[in-house]
RNA sequence: GGAAGUUUAGCUCAGCUGGGAGAGCAUCUGCCCUACAAGCAGAGGGUCAUAGGUUCGAGCCCUAUAACUUCCACCA
């Protein structure tokens, strides 16, 4: 039963019933069939209780395009949906819920707390899940995973066990970034650095034997408490006789050593520095190399510890810091203080500066990782498109340091770590099993209090999700992955991590190709972002122009990598392009015989139709290798170009005068028009899925069995049979010669609904002749006379092609002066050509070296426009 | 400090392996022609950032420069 076509293109009326439609009949699912070949891709899962946002509806729409472009072609194509737990910015709204019924997680402690979570995961969560089906993805839901379901929890279990067993997993006391508002630890990649105006403030530190100070400068004076020594560089000939010696501690009452070490730069500052184990980086490892202690001089909170902060305990950093200059001030001890710019590192969730502190964590073993992560991507076996974003990969990979997974929150993957309670065995266990008692010696044990990296499980996405550990059925077919496409932004956090992980733990590299996008800016250019308020929300442009708008404008013009600007015209233009196609199927439709049914090439074409079956022929060409080649925006301008400019402008009209002549060259205009719209169809339903379904339901269809759901219709093969390459010339002459009629028309004012009288002087009296009714129907010509030798009477308008010479007659309207400069200025234009073009082919370079074919071509243009020039030159001699 | 990207019509951007510069919007002109005014037919508008180089031939390849953007590293 065949649809009626409403009136009018109204998306909302049919874009959600079916997308129904689909769900219901099952289309998204990924059968596995071990005839057809499979196409796979995961998800990058958004976060559970996010919100659909530009991001997400670009990187869906591209995934779409593919997944349901390979399903098309016979793949088995599996697209596996997903979300993430997002542990840190989830507990983190999920703390400030509490806040304000006042409430903090301590209070509920750990089981109340993760209780609470999953509820509010249940009431919160999925909401996004919804939102992309309002997209059109195709995905299929019953696969649907979440990085803290069960089968992903063992994998993660799984992985880190493994990894613990083969030493590249360790606990140790290393400097991390320490965010004091989340109170956690954060990785290096999750810390982003911001230029900050500070201040270089120099303070002498005095020699403890009374014989002078010894002057460094610091950016953070505060962290004076935490000094275990100062140092000096070995090669400093004005240090050299104080190494060794001992200076007082200001502030405080401890002596440290001075040492030399060869970090320090000779150079910068005053050549000395202070030595801070426990906050910096550089430092604790100075520190490691000459025994130093590592002094904690910091709460979790970034408040100075009792103990060693003397009067600053229980302050803020910030505050201690001024109290401490104020003091050194007051002491004599500051030398003197200069502005200083610097970069300083904030907590990439809550932009809280954070502290690096020496922290006794969980780190995963890179260099080792890193290698066959590295092979893979040098050796084109996994390969970014486009390829430059191999560089940074590659340089992230091979400068890679050891991953700090550990994190002091509750939701996520608890480390499966237990710690005997018993001093003397002080056992770790690390098991799947949830254990109560020491292994080795029976005492009580603690479960590690800390959760894992949210990376650290999104990093085996791609396989978690598909059974693994265990060789299921979906694994053994769909690993590795086909294609995995998301933005710029997350190389680093994830696609790296999946590549080191699934090459680590499955033996094979997770997916083939990586498509990278960019990102979606606003009008100006700028990123959006909630707290600029510049965000465009997708589902509110769903709802105003329809998902199919929304998808396409996100594709024009999208080249991979590159980022795009936002502007409401461009929607206003893809509803509009809808908008076109939508008008053009109820032309075809309120122009169908009755009983049509699907559409059957005649045997006897005539050239207008064999001009347009061969240029939709190659359109079929073109943009399944756009597809194929990941340029989706080339594939999809390719496609709207042919439909607007050849299908609709012209195909369409050439089609009424003999829509209207009815009999045999109406039935084959007729089975053109269905044979080339469905085509059009097929192409384009990866971009615009509903609009092309709703169409398609409601053209006549072959019975095949396809007519329920373009969406498992075959996609359109290039037929060698469409090809008419003289037609495609032949015919192309005529629509040249219109266009050119047109122009003199629209030059010389004449209304489009006068018609005037045509004589063509023409070499192909065939061709003209059989065009004739277009001439009346496109370029209002009245009476059309064909001839070989034609007479022009004086108050012609003469447009002159190359191969022909059209005369119309206009009367009074032609102003012969006018007229005559116009040949002219056509005239000197012709001649520009010829005379590009003779120098060119009298070139004796270009002939030597160039390709046979192009100087053919150059040839061919010359005669082309010398055959011109003769038809120009014989007017203007008419015309005096 | 290191790296990458961008620079093409007034605006937003295409331009795949080098062969006489493209689209949409905007502007201007003329059209309500029974698919579409969310439309149709036309027009104008560009030293392809700058300077060199390679080539018979460069928007495209090479070198340098400038401006903008981004990523990475981070010396107190």
């Amino acid at each position: 039963m065949k649809k009626e076509l409403a009136k009018t293109y109204s998306p909302k009326d049919f874009e959600d019933r079916i997308y129904r439609e689909w769900e219901e009949n099952n289309y998204f699912y990924a059968d596995i069939d071990p005839k057809k070949k499979p196409y796979s891709i995961v998800m990058p899962p958004p976060n559970i209780t996010g919100q659909l946002h530009m991001g997400h509806a670009l990187d869906c729409t591209l995934q779409d395009i593919l997944i349901r472009f390979k399903r098309m072609q016979g793949y088995c194509a599996l697209w596996l949906p997903g979300t993430d737990h997002a542990a840190l910015a989830t507990e983190a709204k999920i703390v400030s819920a509490m806040k304000e019924e006042g409430v903090t997680k301590y209070d509920l402690g750990r089981d109340g707390f993760m209780e609470r979570a999953w509820a509010w995961n249940d009431k919160y969560g999925g909401r996004i899940k919804e939102q992309q089906r309002k997209m059109g993805t195709s995905c299929d839901w019953s696969r649907d995973r979440f990085t803290m379901d069960e089968g992903c929890s063992k994998a993660v279990q799984k992985v880190f066990i493994d990894l613990y067993e083969k030493g590249l997993i360790y606990r140790g006391e290393r400097i991390i970034n320490w965010c004091p508002n989340c109170k956690t630890s954060i990785s290096d990649i999750e810390t982003e650095y911001e230029e900050q105006d500070g201040f270089f403030w120099h303070i002498n530190y005095p020699l403890a034997d009374g014989t002078g100070a010894v002057e460094i400068a610091t950016t953070r004076p505060e962290t004076l408490l935490g000094d275990s020594a100062i140092a000096v560089h070995p090669d400093d000939e004005r240090y050299k006789d104080i190494v060794g010696k001992y200076v007082k501690l200001p502030l405080t009452d401890r002596e440290i050593p001075i040492i030399a070490d060869e970090y320090v730069d000779m150079e910068f500052g005053t050549g000395v520095v202070k030595i801070t184990p426990a906050h910096d980086p550089n430092d604790f490892e100075v520190g490691k190399r000459h025994d130093l202690p590592v002094i904690h001089m910091m709460n979790d909170d970034a408040t100075i510890k009792q103990g060693v902060g003397g009067k600053y305990a229980g302050m803020d950093r910030y505050e201690a810091r001024k109290a401490m200059v104020a003091d050194l001030e007051a002491a004599g001890l500051l030398v003197k203080t200069e502005p200083h710019k610097h970069n300083v590192g904030t907590c990439q969730r809550c932009g809280t500066t954070v502290e690096p502190t020496a922290s006794l964590q969980w780190f995963v073993k890179m260099k080792e990782l890193a290698q066959p992560a590295i092979d893979v991507v040098k050796s084109g076996e996994l390969r970014f498109i486009p390829q430059r974003f191999e560089n940074g990969y590659l340089y992230w990979m091979e400068n890679i340091r050891d991953w700090c997974i550990s994190r002091q929150i509750w939701w996520g993957h608890r480390i499966p770590a237990y710690y005997c309670q018993n001093k003397e065995c002080g056992h770790t266990e690390i098991t799947l099993e949830h254990i109560d008692k020491c292994p080795k010696c029976g005492a009580a044990v603690l479960q590690d209090e800390d959760t894992l990296d949210t990376w650290f499980s999104s990093a085996l996405w791609p396989f978690s999700t598909l059974g693994w550990p265990e060789k299921t059925a979906d694994y053994e077919y769909f690993y590795p992955t086909s294609t995995l496409v998301t933005g710029y932004d997350i190389i680093t956090f994830w696609v790296s991590r999946m590549i080191f992980s699934g090459l680590e733990h499955t033996g094979k590299k997770p997916f083939s190709d990586v498509l990278i996008h960019g990102l979606v800016r606003d009008e100006q250019g700028r990123k959006m972002s909630k707290s600029l308020g510049n965000g465009v929300d997708p589902l509110d442009i769903i709802d105003r122009f329809g998902a199919d708008a929304l998808r396409l404008t996100l594709v024009t013009g999208n080249a991979p990598g590159n980022d795009m600007r936002w502007t409401e015209t461009k929607v206003t233009n893809s509803r509009n392009f809808a908008n076109k196609l939508w008008n053009a199927s109820r032309y075809i439709l309120l122009n169908l015989p009755e009983d049509m049914a699907g559409a059957k090439l005649p045997d006897e074409l005539p050239i207008e139709d064999k001009w347009v079956l061969s240029l939709y022929n190659a359109t079929v060409k073109t943009v399944t290798a756009n597809l194929e080649s990941y340029e989706l925006g080339v594939a999809v301008q390719n496609l709207c170009d042919f439909i607007r400019d050849i299908y609709c402008d012209w195909y369409i009209e050439l089609t009424k005068p003999r829509i209207a002549q009815g009999g045999a060259t109406a039935l084959a205009a007729q089975n053109v028009l269905v044979y080339i719209m469905q085509g059009i169809l097929k192409l384009l339903h990866p971009f615009m899925p509903f609009i092309t379904e709703e169409i398609w339901q409601s053209m006549p269809t072959d019975g095949e069995g396809n007519e329920k759901s373009i969406m498992i219709s075959a996609w359109p093969e290039y037929d060698e049979k469409l090809n008419y390459p003289a037609e495609q010339e032949s015919f192309g002459k005529i629509v040249d010669a219109i266009g050119a009629i047109r122009v003199q028309r629209s030059e010389m004012n004449v209304p489009p609904s006068k018609k005037v009288t045509m004589l063509v002087e023409t070499e192909d009296k065939e061709l003209f002749n059989s065009a004739a009714p277009f001439f009346a129907a496109l370029a209002g010509a009245g009476e059309f006379t064909v001839t070989e030798k034609a007479e022009a009477s004086a108050d012609s308008v003469t447009v002159v092609t190359s191969d022909a010479r059209i005369f119309i007659p206009l009367g009074e309207l032609v102003d012969k002066q006018k007229e005559l400069a116009r040949l002219e200025k056509e005239r000197s234009s012709v001649q520009k050509d010829i005379d590009f073009l003779s120098a060119k082919l009298s070139n004796p370079g270009f002939l030597a070296k160039a390709p046979a074919a192009q100087i053919e071509n150059e040839r061919a243009k010359l005669k082309k426009a010398q055959e011109q020039m003769e038809k120009i030159l014989i007017s203007i001699d008419k015309m005096k």
